[in-house]
RNA sequence: GGAUCGGUAGUUCAGUUGGUUAGAAUGCCGCCCUGUCACGGCGGAGGUCGCGGGUUCGAGUCCCGUCCGGUCCGCCA
């Protein structure tokens, strides 16, 4: 037997016991002729003390950092305890150990606040994983994932697994693909969601199906994006957009009263898509703090019936080239941002015009506390007027106001960009604060001006809202004049889909799916598929419509970010046991790589590399 | 595909205007130490300054290219 007891268990109630623990060594600590080990396992520390008659037996097998051990010993109350850890009453006086294993001295310190930079722990994540920090991590994630599965087993939910070798269907997402050395020339990809197979489980009547699974995307890489992830994806059948927020909001309320100790009790708030973009320039608000968007200007063609502050070129404008020229004008009011220097103000002009944000300057409103206004374009505005920019953006003495201008997307935006980061260096974005958020009614078309096309927003299988259905159905997606897209029916047809924001993250993101054959034919036709294609892709979907597929919808997490932000970290590299790097690659095991031609034979497959 | 920051000892970093033998901390090795827990003290080893080219009397430092890593834009139904 290798132990009777774990490293984070033992307490002062067992002074006297004779124990035997087995784990790393952290640190040596030698003091002249007694020695002290912290001894380390996946459950805490426990410090041993080596007294002198093992001292010949450490001369001849000296321990070092990472070395394994299992040592019998005698639970002792300290002289000098420990408050900052668990184990910190007691120590092991040993009598025996045996070195299990041997260790190189490890390339960076097995600590919560380790000298290892990101690239050499990656390299060496089975030594990273040691640490407790990474450890806590890789535990919320298995509490979320506990948590989720009790919630759904409780709803009457079953987990169904779905095939990873599955048809590559290019729309969306770029596919992984797998050689198939059976079929020769043939190719599976791996799925990006298993949305096909749970539809047909719907059609199967599994009426409550949930699964945590494995998803891919051959996309770039960012801090919450990998190639493969994980989703808890659910669908149900006989459901409307109503019962799947009720049903999921519960579960999210679950995790957090499960793994974080929160009670969420509070409603979760509702936003249409379109509000949210006047509202906050973002589909996926962050609402833990105000700092709304005024709209002074936008195309008349959006947002009908809102008010217009500055007036277009053709009405004789505001004399301001600026503003007359863009297409959006939008304000935003920061609380004590009266005090920004000119140096602070200089500094956001030039973050604004990063190229990434791509603005060409920002426009600045002191609204000082004394009650006087000062512009950055007083020379075109008069005191009456910036008195009114500060009314409709909600300002207060002391504040200052940003306004933007430009192209209505871009502009968008980029004030979306700036009030994140300017709440977050005002410390409005804590970590600690969690704020949910129901987006719904998403446009179910975007257009793409390439393709002279629509392309879906959510998926090809999202329904329309059930209003907007006679609309789908009655109207030619056809496009004659691509500039007047936003004119033709379509543009104006909400899906019935519905995203769930956490602190300004989609964590989650579903919808009522079409279940006939006949809407969701017309469906593929709006996203100019031909009826051959449409059959020869989805053709197993289609066909499983004609027999009796019930009403059905779900919604899928991404269960990595939602670890992640639990867990109060951006990264959600820290909540992968083995994640992959920016390009793609694992750097431990050193993937992808290069395959043996042995292999290439089987499969069929000669190279041609274009570049390098 | 693009932007941007970084690459110097095992590790994390500093390195001034281009100028003598490239430093610190930590880790590692040795000696000392019976109550430490970030132990302490003394001593020591450890460097192809990512790689290639260029400018220069002289390059860690400037220029060009390239590779690797981070972040972002595009992309991510």
């Amino acid at each position: 037997m290798y132990r009777t007891h774990t490293c984070g268990e033992l307490k002062l109630a067992d002074a006297g016991a004779t124990v035997k623990l087995a784990g790393w060594v952290q640190t040596v600590r030698k003091f002249g002729s007694i020695t002290f080990v912290d001894l380390r396992d996946r459950y805490g520390l426990t410090q041993l003390l080596f007294s002198e008659n093992l001292n010949t037996q450490l001369e001849q097998n000296p321990l070092g950092r990472e070395f394994v051990l299992t040592v019998t010993g005698e639970v002792r109350e300290r002289s000098s305890k420990n408050q900052n850890i668990a184990t910190g009453d007691i120590e092991v006086l040993v009598t025996n150990y045996t070195i299990l294993n041997k260790s190189a001295v490890p390339p960076f310190t097995i600590q919560d606040d380790t000298d290892g930079g990101d690239d050499i722990r990656m390299k060496y994540r089975f030594l990273d994983l040691r640490r407790a920090a990474v450890r806590k991590n890789l535990e919320l994630r298995y509490a979320v994932n506990r948590a989720a599965r009790n919630y759904l087993h409780q709803q009457n939910f079953i987990d169904v697994e779905t095939p990873f070798l599955i048809k590559s269907t290019p729309e969306g997402a770029r596919d992984f693909v797998v050689p198939s050395r059976m079929n020769p020339g043939q190719f599976y990809a791996l799925p990006q969601s298993p949305q096909t197979f749970k539809q047909l489980l719907m059609v199967s009547g599994y009426d409550r199906y949930y699964q945590i699974v494995k998803c891919f995307r051959d996309e770039d890489l960012r801090a919450d994006r990998q190639p493969e992830f994980t989703q808890i994806d659910c669908e149900m059948s006989f459901v409307e957009q109503e019962d799947i927020l009720q049903m999921f909001q519960g579960m999210v309320k679950y995790i957090f009263k499960e793994v974080k100790q929160i009670d969420y009790t509070e409603d979760i708030e509702r936003i249409t898509w379109e509000e949210a973009m006047w509202t906050y320039g973002n589909d996926k608000p962050d609402i833990r703090f105000d700092m709304q968007l005024t709209n002074l200007k936008f195309p008349a063609t959006t947002f009908l019936g809102r008010v217009q502050v500055f007036k277009n070129t053709e009405e004789g404008g505001t004399g301001f080239k600026v503003f007359d020229d863009a297409e959006t004008v939008l304000a935003m009011a920061l609380k004590g941002g009266a005090e920004f220097t000119r140096k602070q103000l200089d500094e956001l002009t030039a973050w604004v015009k990063r190229p990434q944000i791509g603005m060409s300057g920002l426009i600045y409103c002191r609204y000082n506390a004394d009650g006087s206004l000062k512009s950055s374009v007083d020379k075109f505005f008069d005191n009456e007027q910036l008195a009114e920019w500060a009314k409709l953006s909600h300002a207060q003495p002391g504040d200052i106001i940003f306004l933007l201008a430009g192209k209505e997307e871009r502009t968008r935006k980029a004030m979306s960009e700036l009030r994140l980061y300017l709440a977050g260096e005002a410390g409005l974005r804590k970590s600690s604060e969690f704020k949910l958020l129901w987006v719904t009614d998403f446009p179910l078309f975007e257009y793409d001006e390439d393709g002279n096309r629509w392309v879906a927003r959510h998926h090809p299988f999202t329904s329309p809202k059930p209003s907007d259905i006679s609309v789908m159905i009655s109207n030619d997606p056809a496009i004659d004049d691509a500039a007047k897209y936003l004119e033709h029916p379509y543009a104006g047809i909400k899906a019935n889909a519905y995203d769930m924001v956490l602190n300004g993250n989609e964590i989650g993101g579903g919808s009522i799916r079409i279940y006939q054959r006949d809407l969701q034919e017309k469906m593929f036709a709006a996203l100019a598929m031909s009826k051959e294609e449409a059959q020869h892709k989805f053709g197993f979907l289609l066909g499983a419509f004609e027999y009796g597929a019930p009403p059905h919808g779900g919604i899928a997490f991404g269960f990595d970010r939602l670890c992640a932000i639990l867990g109060g970290s951006e990264s959600i590299r820290d909540f992968i046991a083995f994640p992959k790097n920016n390009s793609g690659r694992d750097v431990m095991i050193d993937a992808p790589s290069i395959i043996d031609d042995k292999q290439f034979e089987e499969l069929q497959i000669k190279l041609n590399l274009t570049k390098n």
